[in-house]
DNA sequence: GTATTAAATTAGGGTAGGCTAAATTATGAC
DNA sequence: GTCATAATTTAGCCTACCCTAATTTAATAC
């Protein structure tokens, strides 16, 4: 049987928390993300673990097996394959592509994503600048990426990614012209975190909360992995 | 909360069948349609019943709602639009576009069946030649059709309508070149039920099953509603 | 070492959606 | 009218997911 939603997501999940915090993975990380209750978790984890997705110390948390990580890995580049298509072929705002591709990543066909991955040339990252896994289901490097927050005045950076999470976020930093590719120059950092940039010779200010899901590298080092302005729109 | 695929797969089938033979629908027609037990589909017919979405009388049969048949038409408009647009737009193969469609009908959200329409221009009808029901969820007409197995030799027709059920049958259907739009002359009617057309010059013999999926409108009142030649290739 | 506390599991219960096997009901043949 | 049959429902069972409340375990403070 192929897995349901409910068995990716977690899957999904445990993938993400281990890319932050290394496993084993808890319970109630896991429980917090998808917003289920602990024992829902406690028991989804049972059947993973039957299903050799997982392996379990009880008490102490899990960790995803080869054949859990590579699950995890294709339901990612469902997602972030669909994000793609939805922004550059069916006109979907920034900020509206996650959770339509977190409902579809679970139920478009291997068929599906092929044509998905051909009729875009095989994009390397999403909206967002997330890479996007390929057909081999590695998982994708980690490239180095720094916190805006962690910026210093005078710092000349190019946003590559920011985190999709936060739906009302995400349509204030494309309002402001903040999304990856984009070149900015960090002006001012007050010392309650709020962080001042000039984009394109406008001044925009972002609370630290918000900057801590913005990635960037700095325009001294460019890494080639992210063109500037691959996506050149508001 | 919004229908499970099982709630709008049967109202789809209930929805197929009255149209078939109007109602009342019973259990086993349904049960078939799905391939399903009886006793399963009793029970989901208490759910729907339940949720006003049919009318059921006992050991008799059951009829749509106008609740119901909104739903069920707004999964038709799903599929339709889907089909469409797999075919048009992401190159899918004619025969395939059905499978793709019937799961995916389920899960995209009116934001995106909007957009679709939109990047269509609201088509009226899909691959197979079906009616695609519009925004405001009537049930689309049905058209008059004339089965190819109850034409004569002679008849000039247009193919207006193909089933699409059989995988197989649309395949070799399209490779001869009889899909919707197409213009052909009935050769020959054989005593068991073998029908010759010339399609484009060439002759074929379909069995009498195949030719009673297929639809066809007389050349000499051509029905405005389907054009000819709309999809034109092999 | 013991007490506190947070995390995790277990216990117990609910709904949706599956099944088979056993009744029940309607229907058509005679 | 009775009988056979087919359609339908009921009974009883299962798994996947979901919950709250109670319990157990691990970790930390002291
Ligand atoms: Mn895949
Ligand atoms: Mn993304
Ligand atoms: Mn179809
Ligand atoms: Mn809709």
């Amino acid at each position: 049987m192929s897995p349901s939603p409910v068995i990716e997501d977690t899957l999904k999940t445990i993938y993400h928390l281990q890319q932050e915090a290394g496993p084993p993975v808890g319970t109630s990380a896991i429980a917090d993300r998808l917003d289920k209750a602990q024992a829902t978790v406690t028991s989804t984890l049972d059947r993973l673990e039957d299903q050799e997705l997982i392996t379990r110390e009880p008490y102490q948390g899990c960790e995803l097996t080869d054949k859990g990580r590579t699950v995890a890995v294709e339901v990612l580049r469902h997602h972030r394959l669909l994000e793609t298509y939805l922004a550059d072929h069916l006109d979907y705002p920034w900020e509206q592509v996650h959770e339509e591709a977190d409902r579809l990543e679970h139920h478009i066909s291997e068929e599906f994503e092929r044509r998905l991955a051909e009729t875009l040339e095989n994009p390397r990252r999403d909206p967002h600048g997330d890479p996007i896994p390929g057909e081999d289901l590695e998982p994708p490097n980690q490239d180095p990426m720094t916190p805006l927050s962690a910026c210093e005045v005078g710092d000349r950076v190019v946003i590559t990614r920011v985190s999709d999470r936060n739906e009302d976020d995400l349509a204030y930093l494309a309002d402001v012209g903040i999304t990856p590719g984009t070149a900015v120059h960090i002006v001012d950092v007050a010392p309650f975190g709020m962080i001042t940039l000039d984009v394109d010779g406008t001044e925009q200010a972002i609370p630290e909360e918000v900057a801590t899901s913005i990635r960037v590298t700095s325009l001294n080092d460019v890494d080639d992995s992210v063109s500037v302005d691959h996506r050149g729109d508001a």
